[in-house]
DNA sequence: TAGATTGTTAATCGATTAACAATC
DNA sequence: TAGATTGTTAATCGATTAACAATC
């Protein structure tokens, strides 16, 4: 990770579009892979593929190209996946329970240590090879384990409370599925927001104006 | 919506979000703002918000500001929130039933109108207010009703064989939940991706790089 | 009218693409 | 060495911000 001060974002959101790519190419037994053939398989420029990997180190070859495992693995560190951070999840309903449950955290760089409810009917009840905890023992929890990062999964109307306990506890990374605007009430928090109903929205706009 | 030609896709992909807050205004009674105003909620500069609405025409008043229930319907209307496309499920693993059940489809221009899944032992199960088909009976189903998009909750792997499938039935809008690349295959299709294991790479990026 | 705020043009900034010299 | 392909600089393109004249 040598040179990668003020990466933009838009390098950064395709990263893990290069790790997928690079990821199968290896278990297709495929090990050096030129700008330009990678481009192609991606559908992007070549230019665009030398400039992004170039941010980070000059992994190529010339001549030659790139070693897809080595390039792989570069790119693994770089995103950090074999950090393992601790997170914890809030909100255990349709979507919460379905993130927890289907996601593979450890290849995504986290594992999912604990699940939590303010709802009585489901502290108790299993998600995944968990068991929902009540949300009042988040602080609890939190004395004894190290967490990192916390996935909101609860409507935004109650978010505000939660957060602001969980950031008191010194959480500053948050995967959030809900409109609660985390960013604006804590300008240090790390936040990556998926907004399901804005994506299908704007399918919605695209299928209007085609 | 009237000039509505070529608009980026960043303009459009911000929509959603002035949908949302004006939304929240006019529940909050507030029935006039400014673009200043408007922006500071919204953490934006005045400039993009006077840049993105003139796209789709002046809705503005000078010396006064956008009348906040005009402009949410205005916004409504181009987003195209009304046709209430009708829409099918394919995969009702975790993922797909929470998106069957959690989301409120008609606020986002869709209906739901079927649930499919090639597992025998699903079929015949409800999700929501209803019942899993079996994927076999895709074309007859698209004989008697008119379906306008689907959307994909199957894993990458499984993704190809039904997706020709729904393409030869004329289906070209899908919301994809899954890391196939529709666009490659079909580049006459609208699609919205929906990558959440790049999503909560990105995060760990983020952390691991602060 | 005077004040406010838009709609729109012009200036800046950033991201993408093209080109090519360096080099394996 | 000759051919290929990178790393990197320069050119282009697009998106954001600033400025201000138009106008309610």
């Amino acid at each position: 990770m040598s040179k990668n001060d003020n990466i933009s974002m838009s390098v950064i959101r395709r990263l893990p579009r290069y790790y997928r790519f690079l990821t199968e190419l290896n278990e297709q037994g495929v090990d050096r892979i030129s700008s330009n053939k990678l481009a192609e398989i991606m559908n992007v420029t070549a230019s665009q593929v030398r400039q992004d990997l170039n941010c980070f180190g000059g992994f190529g070859q010339q001549g030659y190209g790139y070693s897809v495992s080595q390039l792989k693995e570069e790119i693994k560190g770089i995103l950090g996946l074999n950090h393992g951070y601790q997170a914890i999840l809030l909100g255990v309903g349709n979507f919460g329970s379905a993130v927890a449950k289907h996601l593979d955290f450890h290849k995504l760089g986290f594992e999912l240590i604990a699940c939590f409810d303010n709802d009585s009917k489901k502290v108790g009840l299993p998600v995944g090879n968990l068991t929902i905890s009540d949300e009042s023992e988040l602080e609890g929890f939190c004395a004894s384990h190290h967490v990192d990062t916390a996935i909101l999964c609860i409507p935004k109307e109650n978010v505000e409370a939660p957060l602001d306990r969980l950031y008191r506890l010194g959480i500053k990374s948050f995967w959030n599925f809900s409109h609660y605007d985390i960013s604006t009430r804590y300008h240090d928090a790390v936040v990556e927001n998926v907004h399901l109903s804005d994506n299908l929205m704007t399918l919605c706009y695209r299928m209007t104006n085609l």
